[in-house]
DNA sequence: TATAGTTTTCTGTGATCACAGATGTCAATT
DNA sequence: AATTGACATCTGTGATCACAGAAAACTATA
């Protein structure tokens, strides 16, 4: 019994360090940092009212998985990619994103479908009330469901690490979509109650079509975006 | 001038904490560290002659990549592989090692080329001499030189991750192997030139085909020498 | 007024120390 | 003799400080 209360409590064990690094992934991976943006351990260290030392280990820890850069004497910057960097990651996400979602159809129980439903209706009931913060963040809860779903600490390990370098490079464009081509939009919510009733029913493959496709128009999008001269 | 000076300067930036860490990869991904195996930060610190400081950022990052894994107050551990796991990294590896074969296939050059064959000639020279430490060397110098040659970052990145959690797994296995089933290593040089060639008239799917025929014919043999009763 | 040289400030890096939690040792107790 | 308790020792975590390098600001010079 009291065995089981210690294991319990050792679920999980809150580190200032790890702190710091959930904190700043959330902000990778949410698409709050843009690639340029320039921070100084000091100055997160003030953010957390911490020292400078669990800053530095969880801006190590991204560094090490490039989802940040840090320059000799002058600050730790969120990297920007060229293109040839880009197509990379971009192949491995449509590949690994959508191994995940044919994963997903596999393994989702009756609840984790009906949670999914109700995430996608989230997004949707968002989008119409036109919170645009909202709508991101319900759609990245959403998305995470399902990776989650596939039941590989592996599959969404890289897929982490894949979308802290991606996202950064995304949010500018992604910005300027939002005001353009609302359209573009209401098409991904389509794609995402079709991506949840291809898992509802076990169709592996449809998962995976359904979320490749629609990482490949996101993928464009951005492109277009970026070719464009400013 | 001055400025070229210190462009190549800073190509690369030693510190310590840098030292620490491809210290510590090396060591996973050539084998000398097995799951189960546990480190303490006060240890490597005195084996690398500094303060603890620059083996902790070193030991995060690698945690951060599952390549070790910190116990609260009981030391440093290289992790252990569960069936599911083990699974899953196989299928990634053989994926993402196969893709990076079939685009060395593609870029590879004259020089790349040779370089290559001096290499493959190498590990069968080194096995004919029967020094089996350094076959298992110049083998990895081979295969990343071929993964090098793919000439992406992110397939680079994303092999490092999931062969640094994968190696240590197969390192008993292997071991064991190599006193049992010498037959093995030679049809895996036979691959080894078979690969080369394939390399050399850039046929990316011959490539990425035998790559993926060799790690599989591997996977196998790790998982049999698992599945023995010890 | 423009430029070269100096200084000041800010950066990450590394060392040292204090601390709390977990483990193992050893003795006292039943 | 077995068990329980206290204690010593080990661990990673976090804070504080000193330092060298790089950028920026400032000053003196032409």
């Amino acid at each position: 019994m009291a065995q089981a209360v210690a294991a319990l409590a050792r679920v999980e064990r809150v580190t200032l360090n790890g702190l710091a690094y959930d904190g700043l992934k959330r902000a990778l991976l949410s698409g709050r940092l843009e690639p340029g943006t320039t921070l100084t351990l000091r100055q997160l260290a003030d953010e957390l009212g911490t020292s400078m030392m669990p800053v530095r280990e969880a801006v190590t820890r991204l560094a090490a998985e490039n989802a940040l850069a840090v320059l000799p004497n002058r600050g730790i910057v969120v990297p920007a990619l060229d293109a040839n960097e880009a197509a990379d990651i971009w192949e491995q996400r449509i590949r690994l994103e959508g191994d995940a979602s044919a994963r997903a159809a596999r393994h989702a129980d009756g609840d984790t479908v009906s949670r999914l439903r109700e995430l996608a209706a989230a997004v949707e009931s968002a989008a119409h009330a036109g919170d645009l913060h909202d709508v991101l963040e319900r759609n990245s809860e959403f998305q995470w469901s399902i990776y989650r779903a596939a039941q590989s600490r592996v599959l969404l390990q890289l897929i982490e690490i894949l979308r802290m370098q991606s996202v950064p490079h995304c949010t500018a464009a992604l910005r300027v979509l939002i005001g353009e081509r609302p359209a573009y939009f209401a098409r991904s919510f389509h794609n995402h109650s079709a991506l949840v009733e291809a898992i509802a029913r076990g169709d592996a493959a449809a998962a995976r079509r359904i979320k490749q496709t629609d990482l490949k128009e996101f993928r464009d999008f951005v492109n277009e975006t970026h070719r464009r001269p400013r």
